[in-house]
DNA sequence: CATGAATGAGAGTTCATTCAT
DNA sequence: GATGAATGAACTCTCATTCAT
């Protein structure tokens, strides 16, 4: 199910894809046609790709179609319209990216371990799945429109919240951490930390000619970490 | 270099300003020079609003030329077409943001300070000028095709880098910050504590129903700057 | 027999109907040959308020199959395409308007209330079964394409045109009525009288601000009725 | 500016107008482009045959566009959109009508000329420009929602209803029309008997075999004559 | 210098119709 | 006998761009 974004290296929309051949070579599995859950799968990874490679306005309904190897008409029946099948993506991005922080089961490591497992987990989601990034940056872009209609996106997060608080609550009863830091900030710091780089990669890159690769990225990891926990740290006087 | 800027409270195209053809009689030509430079000055004010509201492909000729009080032939005539006009949108984001840090003077004040200023300057930067993150997401969901062909965007970068390293350098020297911190590392710490909570508003108040206000901002002005300072302080055992 | 006629007060499409998809899981078949013939009426039903409510390019096979509580490709194995199910209900009104004329026994009543009885007939059918008026304004506006190739439908009208040459031989007989009237222009008249107002209710409402309501409709049969007899009055000087 | 309207002998549109080929015949003349009003002329007229042929739902903009001799974005940029082309198209069928009746000078001429010849003309203008009629069946069939919403079409109407009051007062006054006659009502049964005939032709045809043609229609015209006459004319008695 | 008039190419969306079970 | 799944072909409408003045 995972394929890869072809997010950097993209050509305009005119240089590339036309006419696609993914078609041809599509026929001869047969037994796989009419099944309805996979059809709606197909067309919502396909969507997650290419309106976060294209944005909202950018994207095409053919281009969707093709890659998942549907027709268009199957997307509108499914979803409704262009918006709707935006929305649905959108929030699958949030799930995917829940998915993950779940795996990593903060709750079961040392504070300190933990706020660099998350660091590292979402600079390099970020990084592996750009899609993520690229919805946030599409939503926003439209001022938010479509994500205040979803309406169970705040339960996807909460868990997290949770996770956090106990794990920052743990840290200080330890005397590791620092009291008074509310979970939201502490995560948001972290995702502006991790966000920003990958985000802005091709503009930072033309600005400061940074090299944005894995070396880089593991410094990088190591960095955030250290600032975060800085920053968490009892002052020393205490 | 005043307009308004209608980012936040934003409607759907659909919504707003359907065939408002206000465009009156133009008034005759007073000095054929000074309109010139007047119309190319409005067509791209115009146009750093309308890609930075709707994106590159969201953005309309007809509305730049509407904004701008010109035909849309002008525009074509100045600038070529649609995507040189976004380069010259995107060039005059970044030349706005340069001007304002050679105003905060940073040379001139104790480390720590220019430090605090810099990371005020630059949230509100970001949250006055919205276009600036608008333009910046928009590019960077493109790929940075456009960027990396502006030629000078570097050298409007290069004089902060420098003012950075030798603040830092000055900071290491009194004793107040660690050595070893790279000018250009740090500039991205401070554009990600910045940029990520203003550039995702939208999707942070659906998602931790967080109010981000002038409150709001004020408080993480001083979290931002305190983070950074904890960070580049020496080591307690030191 | 009995449906629902939405033909006042009816909404444009875009506003009504969108996907209910009420169609619950159909009951276990109770008697398969049975359920063919109720299948087969509910589709012509069904078709005769779609194709009299929105013309014939207008009426969707989707609402028909919904309306009628069946699947399209039943629709199809029934009746074979579009045309040919809005042939049946075309012939399916003209059966509809013969039964009730049949039902009027003009030939056991004096010449004068038998007109009077036609029209009133007449005139409150079209009232009261719109989709007979809307089948024939949506086939003549098509040229009569499918009207030619139904065979048997001057068969159906036959009969009333029998006894109207009865009637009115039976007129002239009794001195009430003159002689040299056509049976066919007889009809052509009342039905004119009957149909223009009914059939253009609402263009005849934006225009006059007539009501077209019940008391409208008493006074318009009497009025007609007034018409027609004085019309076949003999002259009085005979 | 007249031309030509097929409505009868109409084939199937698949059958018909595949490329038209009048645009090839259209360049040479190149002196008449960029003309806005010849342009706007034309779509109306364009428009009117289209959608008196084919009705609302069954008129194609790529049609009315090719018989203008100008491109679909133009039809939009003059009419909105298709809803407001129609509705253009509805009020122009009335503004002819009523030149026409307009130049008929009732006002000077004895009662029941005026009245016969006010029958010949309606039953010659529904028989010669056969839109009047297809365009009122297509708003009566769409429930009248456009008319509705034409502000002044009730206007257009007025100067005959006044025309025709005082006529009606003039034959009273003359002894040779019965008082107590709407004006209104007088018009509706002379619409009613011009209009059936002629917009239900072909079911007509079809279910009388009645041919449609001259000698018909100079016929009808006396016999519809006679019949209103016959109505106004006071009771012998008196 | 400036623009009203016009359009080619394509986008989202719909709908009659068929396939596979 | 009946249907959920799927689609080709159109259709309305939009938009960057150019022509003619």
């Amino acid at each position: 199910m995972a394929k890869n974004l072809p997010i950097s290296g993209r050509q305009t929309r005119a240089a590339s894809s036309r006419k696609s051949s993914v078609r041809t070579a599509r026929k001869p599995a047969q037994s796989q046609k009419r099944d309805a859950a996979r059809s709606k799968r197909a067309i919502l990874d396909a969507s997650l790709i290419e309106f976060s490679t294209y944005g909202h306005a950018g994207a095409r309904i053919d281009m969707i179609a093709e890659r998942a190897g549907v027709s268009k008409p199957l997307i509108y029946s499914y979803f409704g319209d262009k918006d709707q099948l935006y929305a649905a993506a959108l929030r699958e991005a949030y799930v995917q990216i829940r998915e993950g922080e779940r795996d990593l089961d903060l709750d079961h490591k040392d504070p300190e371990t933990a706020i660099r497992d998350l660091v590292d987990f979402t600079l390099r989601h970020f990084m592996q799945k750009p899609w993520f990034i690229s919805m946030l940056n599409t939503e926003n872009l439209r001022g938010g429109e479509t994500i205040r209609q979803i309406k169970d996106v705040a339960d996807i997060q909460s868990p997290l919240t949770d996770e956090l608080r106990s794990l920052l609550d743990r840290g200080v009863a330890m005397g590791v951490f620092r009291p008074g830091i509310a979970p939201t900030d502490l995560y948001i710091s972290i995702a502006s930390l991790c966000y920003f780089p990958i985000s802005n990669m091709h503009t930072l890159r033309a600005v400061f000619h940074a090299p944005i690769d894995d070396a880089w990225l593991d410094q990088r990891s190591d960095d955030i970490g250290e600032m975060v926990i800085r920053f968490l740290r009892p002052d020393p006087k205490d």
